[in-house]
DNA sequence: ATATATTTTTAGAGTGGTCTAAAATATTTA
DNA sequence: TAAATATTTTAGACCACTCTAAAAATATAT
């Protein structure tokens, strides 16, 4: 069993590693783990230990196969909550994060499996991110950026690519929800805004830069 | 803002003065808590210093106002998570007792507002056991032990007195679950025995002890 | 009323996770 | 490639929570 600290050190590790090739530095943890590089160099040792990374002094750390079993799993708990806390609760996107990261760390006995099995086995969770399965498994899905979306072709909206607060508050603000319909109703070519219509209830100006971190899938 | 331990020790302590009238003993707790005594000195002293208990040496401690606030919102978070744990994961009534444990001290923004509304303010647990509301008011409602039921009269199973895990396990596998329907066909007078319809599907006998236990609410 | 038993507290120590300051190693730059 | 800079590790310490062993206070019994 894992202390829910040693859980979030596995889980950053495995963010990090996603992105980057090599191994993950002990600097790059500090940072999102928001503790002092000293205090990683300690946990690493341990994690090392019990064998969830492979650790070699002042050359960073590697998952093991059963670092990354236990990493997918807690993204799975992750983005199972998620979708909980969304649908059923009726969080805004902007609310659920720090939410999800404590909830993650609960799995006892057969929870998960039931609280996927009551949201009915989805394979995506608000931001459009896949959850990966008991095995690990993600699933793939065709979506695109709005900005490729034709004008006045409706879409639905599946996700979102950047999940910082600000944005998340803002499009909230002009009711971009999890799910919503959007139609580009009219682009400015110059400057690449967009006009477009939610739900075809709201009429809004997005500007490029939001528009392309909105994942989309016509109808 | 209390961790996880203090808010334990809070609402261990509240269930014990519950029953007893005095002050709660430092054994006491400690048995509850499955820790050594002397653990439980150093905690008061820590809880006394928060003023959420007051404590004289060798006295025993006594809640004050803001503990006993803070152990009645343990308790409503406690039975709401219960709640979701039977009527929408679909748990039995042995199996949720230490996953509710964890879950109440999530209450991170307004996590049990919003899981209380999708739960449609539910007043009692799956236990029969009454939800406090936000100020910590506790609802009475009308219900009586099996063994004071009229026969042949139905009646709904509203919950149960004692929870000890080999009582629990032995109802779920007689049939006897939470809100099922309960009919006595027979007493047997020399030991008090009897015999009962469940959901008009299975008859089972039932202990004089285990009928004590089980609360019902004619129809 | 004093001896005995029980309960509670103190003292000292261990574990998990964190810190700061300083030393060791790696990387970059001139 | 040697010096400057950045990264990482070690050493020593602290906090929260726990323990054991022993001392102190209280309760009980003869």
């Amino acid at each position: 069993m894992l202390t829910q600290t040693e859980e979030n050190y596995i889980k950053i590790i495995y963010r990090i590693a996603e992105k980057e090739k090599k191994s993950v530095s002990t600097n790059a943890i500090s940072d999102l783990m928001g503790t002092q590089p000293a205090s990683v160099t300690d946990m690493i040792k341990k994690l090392a230990e019990k064998e969830l990374v492979t650790y070699e002094k002042y050359k960073g750390v590697n998952l093991t196969a059963s670092g990354i079993k236990i990493a997918t799993q807690l993204i799975r708990n992750n983005r199972l909550w998620k979708t909980f806390l969304v649908e059923k609760l009726r969080f805004g996107w902007h609310q659920i994060d720090q939410i999800a990261d404590d909830l993650e760390h609960m799995h006892t006995s057969d929870l998960i499996s039931r609280l996927d099995a009551f949201l009915d086995y989805p394979k995506f969770d608000p931001f459009g991110d896949p959850i990966p399965n008991t095995e690990g498994k993600f699933t793939i899905r065709h979506q695109m950026s709005l900005t490729e979306l034709p004008d006045l072709k409706p879409a639905m909206l599946l996700g979102i690519k950047e999940q910082h607060n600000e944005l998340l508050k803002h499009l909230s603000q002009i009711h971009i929800k999890p799910g919503c319909e959007i139609t580009i109703i009219h682009k400015n070519s110059y400057d690449q805004t967009m006009q477009v219509s939610i739900d075809g209830r709201h009429n809004e100006i997005l500007s490029k830069e939001v528009a392309q971190v909105l994942l989309v899938r016509p109808r």
